[in-house]
DNA sequence: TGAAATGTTGGGGCG
DNA sequence: ACGCCCCAACATTTC
């Protein structure tokens, strides 16, 4: 029995389709780590919400191990430190992981690779958390993409090209090591909050690799062949709800495609036909996500549009309660923000019609919003999050060619026609007809008596008037606009 | 992966 | 039966 390779577990709790783990395998012994630093995720530390996740993950990661009579060793502190320490505890000779992306993670992954980079050490990484690595593709000048659509029929081009792509099975076995370095209990890492808030969270999800299954079974068992049609409706079970599983790694993008050919196969439906699907577009909104993270890492706190930097935002405190809180008075915002406190996560039409409503209604800076769906996500991830963000308020990645600005109350209406969203998360106006629904303060005195509804006391009046809102926005735009060509 | 303003069409009421 | 107007419904343009 040669020496021991450490396995470093990030962002990629899983077993199956985990390349550095089958290497490691492969190899002899292996001891699996998880090593809790967050002060060096930078000034992205991880939100509440993400934390429970990261402990049940965790949790279960360290289950399926014991069933290969492996076992997960937690530690704590400066990475670095505690790998070092470790190799030193082991003799291992090997190191190996699969690589993250986010800037600051990559400069720290840097420093440790050059560390440990000597001839009788083995140190590797690998990619498993996307379909392309960022620097993988270039369009027609040798620069990064910054438009969506031609980015990704590249993508697809280069993933068609290298064949297959089938998913690494999970090992059969794991080999232990002699001895075990000592380990930290996993509730030492103090990941669950004090107070139990997330009742809500945990009656929604299952973290784990198994959880990530389940989620995947049920998508590709029905709502993948409706996507098309559900997928904007946060009414229904449309979407694959996969998102938090992906950020954690409990499942790899790789599985996904693969898993979604063969439901597609199974049905008989043509290749042709299936590459269409707008559910694999979704999976390329992720690597352009990650892409655009990694060629411009400045973009998670500044604007991808320069111009944007002298954007006129304002300062409004209470706005901001209000849009947190889900207190708006415009019921579609205040239902996805409900979901959002309530679940640890948000259907993604109404986290675009919520982060309209921040940064044009309320002028409140994207970064302001970003923070909080950090904070409160369970599905929280850099690249994704400030890709939204930034699209949504106009100074990123987004090709259209003026400033978007959603309606809340038509993007109710056409989203959720018969108020079953609205109504489960703001229960207070349920019984106003779906008419007014989603404008209660058009609504006839009489209905909204009729409907034990006091505008102002049982629910919000809008804090603001989105007509006016809107042009205000534009106005602000104007500006900068105008600033661009000066 | 918008929305509002503007333009066009066609059915019905009415003299 | 006819022309005229109104306006809702739908389509196109513009920001």
């Amino acid at each position: 029995m040669g020496s021991p390779t450490l396995v470093w577990f990030r962002q990629d709790l899983r077993l199956a389709d985990h390349p550095a783990l089958r290497a490691a395998c492969e190899r002899g012994a292996v001891i699996p780590v998880f090593i809790w630093s967050p002060e060096e995720d930078g000034e992205w530390l991880l939100g509440g919400a993400s934390k429970w996740w990261l402990h049940q993950s965790l949790k279960s990661l360290t289950q399926e191990l014991e069933r290969l009579e492996s076992k997960l060793v937690i530690r704590r502190g400066n990475a670095l430190d505690q790998l070092r320490a470790l190799v030193h505890e082991t003799k291992a000779t090997a190191l190996f992981w699969n690589r993250r992306y986010e800037p600051t993670i990559l400069e720290r992954d840097k420093k440790i690779e050059e560390h440990f980079g000597c001839d009788d050490f083995a140190i590797e990484t690998f990619n498993s958390h996307l379909l392309l690595e960022p620097w993988a593709i270039q369009n027609k000048s040798g620069k990064p993409f910054q438009v969506f659509t031609p980015y990704w029929k590249t993508c697809l081009a280069a993933i068609e090209a290298a064949g297959p792509g089938k998913p690494i099975v999970a090992p059969k076995k794991i080999e232990a090591p002699i001895k075990w370095p000592k380990s930290l209990g996993l509730d030492e890492l103090e990941l669950q909050p004090k107070i139990d808030w997330v009742k809500g969270i945990r009656e929604n999800w299952q973290p784990g690799e198994q959880g990530a299954q389940g989620n995947l079974k049920r998508f590709l068992s029905e709502t993948v062949f409706n996507y098309a049609e559900t997928r904007n409706r946060p009414d229904v079970v449309g979407t694959s709800r996969l998102s938090p599983h992906l950020h954690f790694g409990e499942i790899s993008p790789r599985q996904i495609l693969h898993a979604v050919k063969m439901a597609a196969e199974k049905k008989f439906i043509s290749p042709a036909v299936w590459r269409q699907w707008q559910f694999l577009t979704e999976l390329g909104w992720r690597e352009f996500a990650h892409h655009l993270l990694f060629h411009f890492p400045h973009t998670a706190n500044e604007p991808l549009r320069p111009e944007f930097k002298k954007f006129p935002w304002h300062d409004n405190p209470e706005g901001l309660k209000a849009w947190q809180l889900g207190r708006t008075g415009y019921p579609i915002v205040d239902a996805g923000m409900r979901e959002l406190w309530h679940t640890g996560w948000m259907h993604n039409r109404v986290r675009m019609i919520v982060a309209s409503f921040l940064v044009k209604d309320l002028l409140l800076p994207w970064h302001t919003g970003a923070k909080w769906f950090w904070d409160t996500l369970v599905d929280a991830d850099l690249a994704n999050n400030t890709l939204g963000w930034q699209w949504t308020a106009g100074c990123g990645a987004d090709a259209a060619p003026f400033f978007r600005i959603f309606n809340p109350v038509t993007q109710g209406e056409k989203f959720d026609p018969k108020g079953d969203y609205v109504r489960r998360w703001v229960p207070e106006i349920a019984r106003l007809p779906d008419k007014w629904l989603h404008q209660p303060w058009n609504a006839p005195r009489e209905i909204l008596s009729a409907s034990r509804i006091d505008l102002g006391k049982t629910y919000p009046e809008p804090i603001v008037q989105h007509s006016i809102a809107r042009d205000v926005a534009l106005e602000a735009f104007q500006k900068i606009k105008s600033q661009e060509t000066m």
